[in-house]
RNA sequence: GCCGGGGUGGCGGAACUGGUAGACGCGCCGGAUUCAAAAUCCGGUUACUUCGGUAGUGUCGGUUCGAUUCCGACCCUCGGUACCA
């Protein structure tokens, strides 16, 4: 069979096949060692982007490894379907979110199948079917009852023309991204899930995840932020109230010089009634976003509110300031100001002429000067009445022991993280399982009532979600007391369901539980897959999901995904593709163009995995070369009589190189795939030998052996990255199993031995000659023999020889004076 | 602002534990093949050079026999920043 590489035709193929045999079913099987290979799924937004590629094509690399590696393998395929992208192509295409959604879903499914991503389809699941979501209802019914679950006031950003809550992407340079108004934060009452409750253990647990990277771990820590402070207690002069403020820095207190509260901070409001110039503040500051980014970013600003606090140990009146930078939902929504030894302090006081009071010098005794900045070290106290002297450690201590004593302050272990407020006020999600009740308050819908179903014939117009008009769906019966109430019309942040969607791989048949004994088959995720975006929030949110399931008895372990990969971003124009920026590359294109394995070759080829990879839709043909090479190499050597039997003994030393760089290729292409994740270089490595191979110019008959031997590892190599082109040329090379079940081949160890190795030679650091040495060579002879080369005595001539360094199977460097 | 990455030829990248800087691929240049072209194959390709070498991995400094790799300061860029997913 001479033929011209044909992907569509041989893709067809060998995808047919797969189908036809359940290849990639999986069954649980205590008899063989499992592995839970998982992407993260995808939000069905219209057509495949590259990163998908790129995520699913690394999944399925892995996954097809590990069962070459004889694993019982899981790999399953789903959809993140509930989002805000739904609801604005409602409102653009006059579609319901639903049947846009499923039309989508219908047609990435296909292209993942064009990918020849080898999942096990029997278990796809969808985040929009009540399926799925009556679960997650029934979970948060559960932690309600746990007390797990709270409502409080929370702030959202609000378009008043619109009428409508904007998400942070919706809000652009703080105005409304439909009207250009200017965005507004109003305080609603929203449910929070109490992550806090978890702080510790999400901090604690990062030390088990040996297979995460160290970046995201440090971020999961910063974002936790754990710190060990004090809380002290400021009395209002002239008032009953008092203000808390949580600080790290006890050491510095003594040198106070204001508070400061955020401008939402109820002192502030009640001051505001009688001071114009706070109120307007006050206002002002109401017209701030709500994202961090922004706020940290925003000019400093603040208005005395005409208020005094008195120092807790001193009893001086300072005085208490609105601040914008001060947070009402962080802490206690109050600070303590101490500018001499804090620099955004420093910067307040400077700007309103504020005292800035040194209280800590260095330890070095050296004299630190203010007039420029703040001394924000640590060092020993000063002007500090009965604490000078003490170091600022020491101190910490001492000024606790004393507040506590006067009952003015308490230690305290405070968290950078916050509750996570899952209510949105959207329509496209999972509604609330809650009847509010006007006697009986907040009541979960009980069990037996679940699911809440979403109403999906709706029409989506902008001005607010649908379900809040319609009394079919929250007019009902409270479950307590039978009086009329109202259902929550808030839908669940969209990060509840793509926290646990995991688990339910492992049994999204059933109807009668979230999860069954089949979680703890499968789990932990032994490979977990996705973008470096997803570092924080939802890596952290399903850690917590993973513990609250734990606690409820439905899983056994502690983490959820044993090993971390995540992808970098796959960048156009030097930035991130997202719809929402408008410079996707529809990979179809791609696909029908070269094919799926050209598609796959390429995005493992071009960048390592975990690096950013700028997409450039001119670099593909490389890959697509290299294939129809590999193709027509085949094609020639099975054209020739049938491979006689290899006698490694009697081969040429052209031949033993090529077996030693086939198996050196084979070593390096298993710890590249089933290590370290670099499938760039296991490709480079591959086609390397490729180019080996096509050097030797041979037509012997143990030549025709070694080719068939080379040709054979070489098409296992590529099985996981190009499965299909895999499968037809495994056909061709005379072999009837599907490649699809063959397992990884062995390394031959006696075929890597190697009697003669390389050395360079450098003198002071400059490589100067390469010597060729036997391999058992001892140090001494090296060096006699480094010393004696003619290149380099070129440049040790008539110098002192001070050192000679040997790397056994590397290089000599040879020191020398002058 | 804060947290975490990244920066190496014309381009994507390699160098895994401090030991040959530039593997592999793209592009480009030259050659073979062809009536010609495409495709394919072969060779070359960091810069400078007096052809001996010299310089060179964002910038500046340090540690070391030896630094892309470790340390310090800085610049640029990307991701996240709690309602994009």
């Amino acid at each position: 069979m001479q033929q011209e590489y044909n992907p569509a035709e041989i893709e067809t193929t060998a995808q047919n096949l797969w189908q036809e045999q359940n290849s990639f079913r999986a069954v649980e099987d205590s008899t063989k060692e499992k592995y839970y290979c998982l992407a993260m799924f995808p939000y069905p937004s219209g057509q495949l982007h590259m990163g998908h590629v790129r995520n699913y094509t690394i999944g399925d690399v892995i996954s097809r490894y590990q069962r070459m590696q004889g694993k019982n393998v899981l790999q399953p395929m789903g959809w993140d379907a509930f989002g805000l992208p739904a609801e604005n192509a409602a409102i653009k295409n006059k579609v319901a979110p639903a049947a846009w959604t499923y039309d989508n879903i219908n047609y990435m499914r296909d292209q993942l199948k064009r990918l020849g991503l080898g999942y096990d389809w029997e278990r796809e699941l969808a985040t929009c079917t009540p399926e799925y979501y009556r679960w997650e209802q029934w979970l948060f019914t559960r932690l309600f009852k746990k007390g797990l679950v709270y409502k409080k006031t929370a702030a959202v950003n609000w378009c008043p023309v619109d009428n409508t809550v904007l998400a942070n992407e919706q809000v652009v340079d703080g105005c409304c991204w439909r009207c250009d108004t200017v965005v507004e934060k109003r305080e609603i009452p929203q449910w929070f899930m109490k992550i806090t409750d978890y702080a510790e253990q999400l901090l604690e647990d990062l030390d088990q995840l040996d297979g995460w990277p160290e970046q995201v771990k440090t971020m999961q820590a910063n974002w936790i932020g754990r710190s060990e402070g004090l809380q002290i207690k400021f009395e209002i002069d002239g008032s009953d109230e008092s203000l808390a403020v949580y600080t790290t820095r006890p050491d510095t207190l003594m040198g106070v010089s204001y508070v400061a509260v955020a401008a939402e901070h109820p002192l502030a409001l009640k001051a505001a009634e009688s001071n114009s110039e706070l109120h307007a503040f006050i206002e002002e500051c109401r017209k701030m976003e709500t994202s961090e980014a922004a706020m940290e970013t925003a000019e400093k600003k603040g208005v005395a509110t005409g208020l005094t606090a008195i120092h807790p140990i001193t009893g001086e009146r300072v005085p208490v300031w609105a601040a914008n930078f001060v947070l009402m939902g962080y802490g206690t929504g109050a600070v303590m100001s101490v500018p001499a030894h804090d620099q955004r302090d420093y910067e307040f006081a400077k700007k309103y002429d504020l005292a800035i009071n040194q209280v800590i010098e260095p330890i070095d005794n050296t004299e630190y000067d203010l007039s420029q900045a703040a001394f924000t070290e640590k060092g020993r106290l000063v002007n500090s009445q009965q604490f000078n002297g003490l170091s600022s450690e020491d101190s910490f201590n001492a000024i606790a022991d004393f507040l506590v004593a006067q009952a003015k302050g308490e230690k305290q272990v405070n968290y950078r993280l916050r509750d996570w407020g899952v209510s949105r006020q959207r329509y496209w999600g999972t509604p609330i399982p809650i009847i509010n009740c006007p006697d009986c308050g907040s009541v979960p819908v009980p069990e037996e009532d679940l699911p809440v179903r979403l109403p999906e014939e709706v029409i989506v117009d902008g001005s607010g979600s649908p379900i809040k008009s319609m009394p079919e769906f929250y007019q009902c019966a409270c479950p307590q007391c039978g009086a009329d109430a109202e259902r929550e019309t808030d839908t669940f942040d969209t990060f509840f369901e793509s926290s646990w969607y995991y688990a339910r791989f492992t049994c999204p048949d059933n109807e009668e539980a979230m999860l069954d004994e089949r979680a703890n088959h499968w789990l932990p995720v032994d490979q977990y897959i996705g973008g470096i975006e997803h570092a924080v929030l939802h890596l952290l949110y399903a850690r917590f999901f993973h513990k609250l399931m734990r606690d409820e008895g439905l899983v056994s372990g502690d983490e959820p995904f044993k090993n971390l990969l995540t992808q970098g971003m796959v960048l156009k124009d030097g930035t991130k593709m997202s719809k929402s920026k408008g410079n996707t590359v529809d990979p179809q294109a791609l696909i029908d163009q070269y094919g799926a394995d050209t598609s796959r070759l390429f995005m493992m080829f071009a960048a390592p995995p975990e690096q950013s990879l700028e997409w450039s839709d001119k670099a593909v043909e490389g890959s697509n070369r290299f294939l129809k090479r590999l193709w027509r190499s085949v094609q020639e050597h099975v054209a020739q009589d049938a491979t006689p039997k290899l006698d490694v003994d009697t081969l040429s030393d052209e031949l033993k190189d090529l077996r030693r760089q086939t198996y050196q290729a084979l070593t390096k292409v298993t710890d590249d795939l089933g290590r370290r994740h670099t499938f760039n270089t296991a490709i480079a490595a591959i086609m390397e030998l490729m180019n080996g191979l096509a050097k030797i110019k041979d037509d012997s008959e143990q030549a025709h052996a070694v080719t068939q031997e080379v040709l054979e590892i070489t098409v296992l190599m590529l099985a996981p990255i190009t499965p299909h082109i895999s499968h037809s040329l495994w056909q061709a090379l005379g072999h009837d199993e599907a490649v699809v079940n063959v397992s990884w081949p062995e390394i031959d160890e006696s075929a890597l031995v190697q009697d003669k190795i390389e050395l360079m030679v450098q003198v002071n650091g400059k490589l100067r000659s390469k010597v060729s040495v036997a391999a058992d060579l001892s140090k001494d002879e090296i060096e006699a023999l480094a010393l004696a080369d003619e290149n380099v005595q070129k440049f040790t001539e008539g110098k002192e020889v001070r050192k000679v360094i040997v790397v056994p199977g590397r290089l000599v460097n040879i020191v020398v004076a002058g």
